[in-house]
DNA sequence: TCGTCAATTCAACGATTCTAGAAATATAGG
DNA sequence: CCTATATTTCTAGAATCGTTGAATTGACGA
């Protein structure tokens, strides 16, 4: 994740319906939602909708496939960890105890293996 | 850090010019720099700079003091690193193994210290 | 107090973004 | 082939954002 791109994603997620639209994404996991499930769920119109999650993908925030009628939309985990591993570098940078309090709050989620148990990327 | 304070935080970091800002002062530290330099150092116009930083320090992001003819301003390395957690605690909803990444990328920034060794917040 | 330097505020303008509704496109079933 | 459903595209208008230059405020030294 280069500046511009971390750019487009920040331009992406400074909007309360798409913050709104990626935050039920993610809850919704790998498998993702239809376009119409997602304006119903944040309460925009359809074109509404449509409109934000092609800015969303634009940014490459999300993903989508088509399924028979539908177009289904997932969130991408790629994007978003690239996102807070940009954050971490610019945030860290010759500033170790800062990040600290991030990576605890991760760990409190109580989802993210600790780092040395992971190889780098 | 709620969806709110998140949501002016990504309005802030959105703008090619307040991204440069943000970074430019978490580089010179808790120190900060003075409002003229900083105006120079990103190439845009005194009122220009004024008008971005004002937005940083609404967004909390950044924090501003007066030191003789100068404005001192500073990254908000408590804001920042609260952003990150945000999009940690959202990214890492029930998907353990996508986070990894980005603390792993943490780590090879060489700054972040284990999560054991810190109180969490 | 006066002049100067550092920074902010203000007003105007162009550009971008968001919203809403109508029309168009793609898919599926009868 | 016709109809219904799901979604996107288009168009237009309102609102917000960013830039510029001029005027203003605050702090300092002569």
């Amino acid at each position: 994740m280069d500046q511009t791109q971390a750019l487009d994603a920040f331009g992406a997620l400074s909007q309360e319906t798409r913050l709104a639209m990626v935050r039920l994404l993610v809850r919704a996991g790998p498998g993702g939602l239809p376009a119409g499930t997602i304006a119903e769920e944040v309460g925009v119109s359809a074109s509404g909708a449509s409109f934000h999650l092609a800015h969303l993908e634009r940014a490459g925030l999300v993903e989508s496939r088509r399924e028979a009628r539908s177009i289904i939309y997932s969130a991408s985990f790629t994007a978003l960890s690239g996102l807070v591993a940009f954050l971490m570098r610019d945030c860290c940078q010759g500033h170790p105890e800062i990040c600290a309090p991030a990576t605890a709050t991760a760990a409190d989620a109580a989802c993210c293996t600790p780092a040395r148990e992971v190889d780098h990327v």
